[in-house]
DNA sequence: TTAAAATTTGAACCTTGAGTCAAATTTATT
DNA sequence: AATAAATTTGACTCAAGGTTCAAATTTTAA
């Protein structure tokens, strides 16, 4: 037992400050979201969570690196859609289907936010993100080749197919409010139906 | 003679002063497009016209007037594009495909930017960019509901085929690159063409 | 109960960049 | 060429907000 204490503490310790500077990232990625990045500052961010500004700096190191983990969580959110997706018993329109609707449904329904001021970051760290954003795209741009090679999808620059996609959800990100009149389920459904019928032949 | 000059001075100052005005404002605003409000300094904008800081006030009040200015500018060219439709002559679908094409081709042709970063601007400000925009989107969604109403739309939320259409406009704006391979025209036709399968019947 | 570690804070510091202004320079007019 | 107006500048002020740190407070384990 105390084997199994002296065992346990630390672990919680870790735990414990793993998930507070967590909120620190979430709360802070929702605020970026709707008020634009350098429209938040560190006070913002620390009062929203009932801290003080110098508080912060024990979970971060720069006010940049919460917006590098901010853009870091949410692709790697992004990520685990297009993990989990079985590439081969769909055809590339259902593929692309799915995968869309999971994107609304994330940037609805949990509190990941899909966020624009890339350039806010510098050198590796700008890199960085931009690499993994370029990776999912080049990913769904994938999905839309298989598509046109199977004949579900129609013909055309795939890359062109993929910003339309992603101006969708960039812009929803933008204007969509969890206590609006909108609901997440809704949107997606729209969303959906709207992108199967301007992809397909 | 004597009176033409004396006439046609004056007037040529004023001209010479408001052409340069707008050139300040068109180059910041295309800065601020391509790396985001609070990332362009005056210093920046001022030596992309070979000027000094100091010499912008002179042009302007502050950096706040000029993203207002950059706003009310597109804002404006928006305006014209659907002024310039005849309404009752095309069915609701054509008469969206072909404002959809217009504005496309004014962000990839025309030097003009669509910008994100409102909450940048302050009050009255803020709200009359705002007010605009929505003028904008309620125009277009009335165009949407002409559609439904002559059948040529698919029933739905009006508002979410104007926010799927925004969406693309506004990330458009974000990665287009005018010296990049995608010519403006050509996705002006791919995104007329997903716009009009989306939304049909 | 206590001491060590973890967490939080108040009060500064420091950098960046917006804005000002009187003086210098350029341009237009006679 | 002379002068008045328009335009531009260098050098400065100023505020906002990010960052630091030693000290205070809270939490945890024995």
């Amino acid at each position: 037992m105390t084997q199994a204490a002296n065992i346990k503490a630390p672990f919680d310790r870790d735990v414990q400050f793993a998930a507070k500077r967590r909120s620190v990232i979430l709360s802070a990625a929702s605020a970026f979201r709707r008020r634009g990045y350098h429209n938040t500052s560190m006070v913002d961010i620390a009062q929203s969570l009932g801290l003080t500004k110098a508080a912060l700096y024990y979970y971060v190191k720069n006010k940049e690196e919460i917006l590098y983990e901010s853009h870091a969580m949410t692709y790697a959110s992004m990520d685990e859609v297009l993990q989990s997706q079985q590439p081969n018993e769909l055809s590339g329109r259902d593929a692309l289907e799915a995968v869309f609707r999971n994107f609304v449904e994330l940037l609805t329904q949990s509190g990941v936010s899909l966020l624009t001021d890339v350039d806010s970051l510098k050198g590796e760290w700008k890199l960085q993100i931009l690499a993994h954003r370029n990776k999912i795209e080049r990913h769904v741009i994938e999905i839309v080749k298989c598509g046109q090679a199977d004949g579900s999808i129609r013909s055309g620059d795939p890359r062109l197919y993929v910003f339309f996609f992603m101006g969708a959800l960039n812009w929803l990100n933008a204007w969509y409010d969890v206590e609006g009149r909108l609901k997440g389920e809704d949107i997606a459904d729209h969303f959906v139906l709207q992108l199967r019928q301007g992809i397909m032949k």
